[in-house]
DNA sequence: TCCAGACTTTAGATTGATCTAAATGATGAC
DNA sequence: GTCATCATTTAGATCAATCTAAAGTCTGGA
C-alpha cells in the first residue's frame, strides 16, 4: 500500500534545488531566500515528505531530545513534575523520552542504557533509593549531561533540583508546636533518602528554635498510604505514649495517617494534629482537609528542565537549585478551615 | 574530554572479526558461534561501545519503539494505563515514547507529527475530545499502525481498546435502583465523547430493564473534581426536584459530587446515593468510601499494548477489545461497608 | 569595467548501523 | 578423494539526513 518513503532528495528534485538547500529549509535556517523557501515548503507538502529524526541525529550527533527517568507517575507529585519538564522542554523544541524505574535499581540501570543508546542530549533523573554514583557516572562518561531532582545521590557531585525540605519541615514543625504539640511523630519516608534526612533535620530544627520541651520520634516506612495507615495504627495501639501531632513524610502517607487516627477513635486536628508534605491536588479534598507544605512540583519540573538546558549548553555549569515552598494551612492541624482554596 | 565515539567498526577491529559479525552479536542472533560471541562481548565491554539506535533504525526501518499519546497523567486513571502499556511493551523489548496532549487538538497534531518523524513502529492514542479522523489517517497513510484506547473516534475505523462502559453503567444503575433510587442524575463527562454516550446508554438500559418508574437527567461537564462539585451544587440548590441518586462520570468527579452533597447538609448514601466510575486508588479512601465501577486501567494498558503488537505484526488485524469490569461496592451507595478492601 | 563583500546555493563526504548475497570452513556420506 | 550440506563469517552497498568548504550571484563602489 504505502509507496517508497519520501526523502529530502525527492523534495530536492521536486523543488528543483539541492538536498542541502532543502535541509536548510527544514531546519528553518535564515540563509535561504524567501521564495526558495516557499517553493521547497510547497514541494514538501505536495509530495508528503516527513522529516527523519534518526537520520538527522546520526549525522548531527544531536537528537533534540532529553531523557526523563522518574520513580513512578502513580505518585501524583511526579505526574506534575513530568508536566513541568515537558512544558519547558517543548518550548525549546526538545522531545522528552519519559520512563519510570519503579524504585528498581536494575530497571534504572537499563533505562540509563536506553538513554545512552538513544543518544539523548541530556538526562533528568529521580534516582531510585540507594542509587550508586556509578549510575550517573556512566552517563557523564559518555558526555551526557545529567541532573537529579527531588533526591540527591550520596557522594556524587551532580546538579540537584528539589524543594527546600529542611525549611518546609521547619515551618511545619513550628506550626505544630504553636498549636501546642509536645510529642511529635515523624511518620514515613525512606530512612536513607535525602528528602527524609532533610525533613527530619528541619523538624528537629523547629524544636530547637522553639525552646519548648518537645519530644520527637521518627518512624520511617515506604511512602505509601497503606504504610502510613499501618505505622500510625501501630503507634497508637502501643498506648502509653500517644503523640499529639504527626508530621507525615508526604500527603499520600498523611491520608493513611488520618484514617488510622479516626479508626482509632481520635479526632484529627484536636487529639492529634497532622501536617503533610507536597500539597498534591487531593490534599484539600481529604476529610479533614490536610494542612501541608506546598511544594509546586510543576515548578520543580520546569526549573529542572531549565537547569538541564544550561548544562547542555555549558557542561561546566553546575549549580543546585533549592525551590522554596510554603505552608498551606487547612484543617488537619487544628486551625479552622474555611475551604476557600478548595473547589 | 570524551574521545571519539566508539562504533561497531572499532569493536570489529578489536575483536578481530567483521562489522557484520559484531552486528549479529549485538542483535543476539543465534547465527554466531559461541566463542566468537564471547570474544565480541568482551571487546564491547573493554572498549566501552554503546549501541546507536538511530543508526540501526535508519537502516532497518524499524525502531523497536512505539508512541503513546494520552490526554493527561494528572488523571490517575491514565497514569495506571501508562504503566500497563510500558510493562507489556518492555517485555517485548520496545521503548515507549510517551507524551500528553492535555486535550488540545493542536498539540495532539504536533505529537502525531513527532511520532512520524521518530518513525515509531506503532502508536497508541487516547484521542483528544473532538479528534477528527484525519489525525489517525495521517498515521496510517504513513504506514504506522494505530489503536485508540478508552475513547473512540467518530467515523474512523480504528481498533479500540477500552472498558465496557455500557455494561458498567448498567450495573451501577441497577444497583442504585435496587437501593430505591427513582430520580437519578448522571453527572459530568464530555457530552460528545464515546464513554459519555455509552455510560449514559448503560444507565438508561438499567432503568428500562428494572421496569420501575425512574427519572434520569444528564448533566455533562468537564471531568474534574471541581466541575463535579459545581454541577452538583447547582443541581441541589435548584431545590424542587432533588435527585435521590447520582451516577458520577468518574471517580475524580464523584469526589466533588460527594463534597457538594455534604456541604448542602445532606448525607451521602442515605439522602443521595452515589456511584462512581474507574475505581482509582483513592476511591476507597474517600469519606464515605466510594462505590464505583472497577475498570482495571493497567489491564486496559497492557491489552492495548498487546493489540498494537498484533497490529504491527499484521496490519490487517483489526479488532476491538472491550474490557469487562465489575462493581466495587463500598459505602457511598448506601451499602454498609466494612473497609475490607482498604488499607 | 573590475572587484570586494554579502547573500545563496551546492557537490560530495560523512554519520553508524543493517542487509544482501556470497564466501569460507568443517563435517560426513559416498 | 570428492561433493553436498550445514554452520559461520563477511565485503560492500545502503538507509536519510547534515556538514564542510567552496562556488555562484548580485550589489554597489572605485
Amino acid at each position: 500500500m504505502h509507496t517508497k518513503r519520501v526523502t529530502l532528495a525527492d523534495v530536492a528534485v521536486d523543488a528543483g534545488v539541492s538536498k542541502a538547500t532543502v535541509s536548510l529549509v527544514v531546519r528553518e535556517s535564515p540563509l535561504v531566500a524567501d521564495d526558495t523557501r516557499a517553493r521547497v515548503l510547497q514541494s514538501i507538502k505536495s509530495i508528503g515528505y516527513v522529516y527523519n529524526r534518526a537520520a538527522a541525529g546520526l549525522r548531527s550527533q544531536r537528537t533534540q531530545s532529553i531523557g526523563l527517568i522518574v520513580s513512578s507517575i502513580a505518585n501524583p507529585f511526579f505526574a506534575e513534575v513530568v508536566l513541568g519538564v515537558e512544558t519547558r522542554m517543548s518550548e525549546s523544541g526538545h522531545t522528552v523520552l519519559f520512563t519510570q524505574h519503579s524504585e528498581s535499581l536494575g530497571s534504572q540501570r537499563k533505562l540509563i542504557e536506553v538513554m545512552l543508546e538513544t543518544r539523548v542530549d541530556g538526562v533528568l533523573l529521580v534516582p531510585a533509593h540507594g542509587t550508586p554514583s556509578e549510575h550517573v557516572d556512566r552517563l557523564r562518561a559518555a558526555g551526557t549531561p545529567v541532573a537529579v531532582l527531588t533526591r540527591r545521590i550520596a557522594a556524587a557531585r551532580v546538579p540537584y533540583i528539589g524543594s527546600d525540605n529542611r525549611a518546609g519541615a521547619r515551618v511545619a514543625g513550628a506550626h505544630l508546636i504553636e498549636h501546642g504539640a509536645r510529642r511529635i511523630a515523624f511518620v514515613g519516608g525512606v530512612a536513607q533518602s535525602s528528602p527524609y534526612v532533610e525533613r527530619e533535620e528541619g523538624l528537629l530544627a523547629a524544636v530547637a528554635m522553639s525552646g519548648a520541651e518537645v519530644e520527637v520520634r521518627s518512624l520511617p516506612s515506604t511512602p505509601t498510604r497503606e504504610a502510613g495507615y499501618d505505622t500510625t495504627r501501630r503507634l497508637l495501639e502501643r498506648g502509653e505514649q500517644v503523640p499529639d501531632a504527626i508530621l507525615a513524610y508526604n500527603d499520600n502517607l498523611a491520608a493513611g495517617v488520618m484514617a488510622a487516627i479516626m479508626d482509632h477513635g481520635l479526632t484529627v486536628g484536636i487529639d492529634v494534629k497532622v501536617v503533610g508534605f507536597d500539597d498534591i491536588a487531593s490534599a484539600r479534598y481529604l476529610m479533614p482537609s490536610l494542612t501541608t507544605i506546598s511544594t509546586r512540583p510543576s515548578l520543580i519540573g520546569s526549573l529542572a528542565a531549565e537547569t538541564l538546558l544550561k548544562l547542555m549548553a555549558d557542561p561546566e555549569a553546575d549549580e543546585d537549585l533549592v525551590v522554596p515552598n510554603s505552608l498551606s494551612v487547612r484543617a488537619s492541624c487544628g486551625c479552622s478551615y474555611d475551604g476557600s482554596d478548595a473547589r
